[in-house]
DNA sequence: CTGAAAGCGCTTACAG
DNA sequence: CTGAAAGCGCTTACAG
């Protein structure tokens, strides 16, 4: 374990030469920034960031919380956050609130002073919660839905759900389903509920009545969309279209179609939310968003925060771009 | 930021004892111990971890390398270890090498004396990156393969693509198809090769001769194994089952079945590998690997090396258990 | 441009 | 059982 001593030592300057060096700040003749940087490179020294940190109070380290993992929403929002982070020369620590214990995460884990920042992802952090980090004088960003007093990256899921929806009406369709989250795939900000008022508000401003035998929920996944896409379509007044919640859930619906022999798009049409890697395949038209930008953009504002210092933190939401694809899944109502 | 010191004022003790209460480590006087427990409740003291870190030389900290992270064996194996650290009061850094830069990762990232130990999925280390962190005194475990040197849990996936292939044999198969991985998608330890072999071995054992035409490659995805299958099923040999080294292209070949209107099991059987999610869904048998139990496993063995100090690291390899499931898409060869 | 020294916030022999 | 003090390995005013 070679220390600044050793590095210092063998460049024949002090220690605190080696950490400006190092750092970059203050001014060091070029011939002993050499000098130094030889000895680095010899010696194959890094810096001890504990060392480090309590000594600057920075960690460059930034933690990044989930609801869980396994969706890829949230594999993706990580990915793209941690390379960002990377490039930043972060790293990237991760708390999953599946794993149990979401006092323990926020009570314990983040308040070590671990980290220099957080994001939160799709989670909708209490009052008591912001109110710690923002104590600790953290910068936070909360990615997938609005936070009060605190900066956030948020996609209006109404407007998503209205957009998939119009595009239906758009098409001729009238007999509309929904396929939505169950409460339990809910994550804190109600991103279902949300995608389900804008489909309700489409629908109403088209004249359409809502009928609730042609609105059911699932659990985000292609099994959760298969089962509800059949009843959906065992139903007397088979809807003509399904807008599901999720590409997933979406998928789902397109396998139940082809089980029952109806043929996409002419005999069902089906939009689903998000642009995952499979709907391509599927030909799935959705509404796009774009997750691993999601989290290389909050890690953006995070750096920007921690280097403005003294400031106070900004507090707004940004809305996140999201934008209709339309693939072979969609296609006007044929006339009967 | 309240520090040691407050809480050792309040309590009216030193700091040295405020350590030893939190600590858990040397004797404390029960009513003193309640006094500062108090305090330290009183005023939500959480000690610094860089403090600590630095005074014991331990960070409770675990890094996990992954090459990327939105496979769902990836992304099972980090939730599993995650729950487990978290369990035992452990962060866990991620450091994923999709992201750009291997050599900055283990040059730089991981000697900062921010981790304890790390958990390598997947991954091939080089001598020369094993030693560096053998060197650091870093206990190491690697999942998914053996690594000369290094503690690791691995499937022997010879044996998985054997007992796969064995089980379409036993069903009377003869001509058997395989969509193995291709160079891009081969992780470090070569996964896809090893099924492979496992699938000519047990061809060669029954006395079944390996045809090329056969054997393709695509890219562990839904969509790489529905294009490698509707090849696969659109020559003149047809194989009445295919193998594929993932349920994700096993997905993909049963899906390109039904397109092409070939009833599963009859007319085509499919294994996959893996017992994904999906899996169970698509009546799909499998060769069902754990890999959140993976993750679980290599983080416990971490741990227990951690306690053991002073001694040499353990360096062998445990096997991983893996077992066949059997569902609707496998069945006897119908007699023609 | 550079060094001596204090300080970051803990932990842990050591002494009592 | 408990406290005073040294030390973990850096960084950064301060002085020159």
């Amino acid at each position: 374990m070679t220390g600044i001593h050793e590095v210092a030592t063998r460049a024949g300057v002090s220690t605190a030469t080696v950490s400006r060096v190092l750092s970059g700040r203050g001014t060091v003749a070029p011939a002993t920034r050499e000098r130094v940087q030889l000895a680095v490179a010899e010696l194959g020294y890094v810096v001890s960031s504990n060392a480090s940190s309590l000594a600057t109070g920075r960690t460059r380290n930034v933690g990044v919380v989930v609801p869980f993992l396994d969706r890829w929403y949230f594999t993706s929002v990580v990915e793209g956050a941690q390379a960002a982070l990377q490039r930043h020369g972060f790293d990237l620590t991760l708390y999953n609130l599946r794993g149990g214990g979401r006092a323990g995460v926020f009570d314990h884990f983040l308040h070590r002073k671990r980290v220099d920042a957080v994001v939160a992802i799709a989670l909708e952090l209490s009052t008591g919660e912001i109110q710690r980090l923002l104590d600790m004088n953290k910068p936070i960003v909360g990615v997938g839905g609005p936070l009060p007093g605190v900066r956030t990256l948020s996609i209006d899921d109404i407007e998503v759900g209205r957009l998939a929806t119009e595009h239906l009406l758009s098409l001729g369709h009238r007999a509309i389903g929904h396929i939505g989250g169950d409460p339990e795939s809910e994550t804190d900000f109600h991103v279902p509920s949300y995608r389900r008022t804008g489909y309700q508000l489409a629908l109403e401003a088209a004249g359409v009545p809502i009928d609730p035998a042609l609105d059911l929920n699932a659990d985000f996944t292609i099994q959760g969309g298969y089962a509800a896409a059949r009843r959906l379509l065992s139903t007397p007044v088979r809807p003509s279209a399904i807008f599901a919640a999720s590409d997933e859930m979406a998928i789902g619906a397109i396998l139940a179609a082809r089980d029952l022999g109806l043929r996409l798009p002419d005999e069902l049409a089906v939009i689903g939310v998000d642009d995952h890697p499979l709907a391509a395949f599927f030909g799935l038209s959705t509404v796009a968003q774009h997750p691993a930008e999601q989290g290389a953009q909050a890690v953006e504002i995070l750096i920007e925060e921690l280097l403005r210092t003294g400031d106070e933190p900004s507090a707004f939401d940004t809305p996140i771009e999201f934008r209709l694809i339309v693939r072979e899944s969609t296609a006007r109502l044929p006339s009967l």
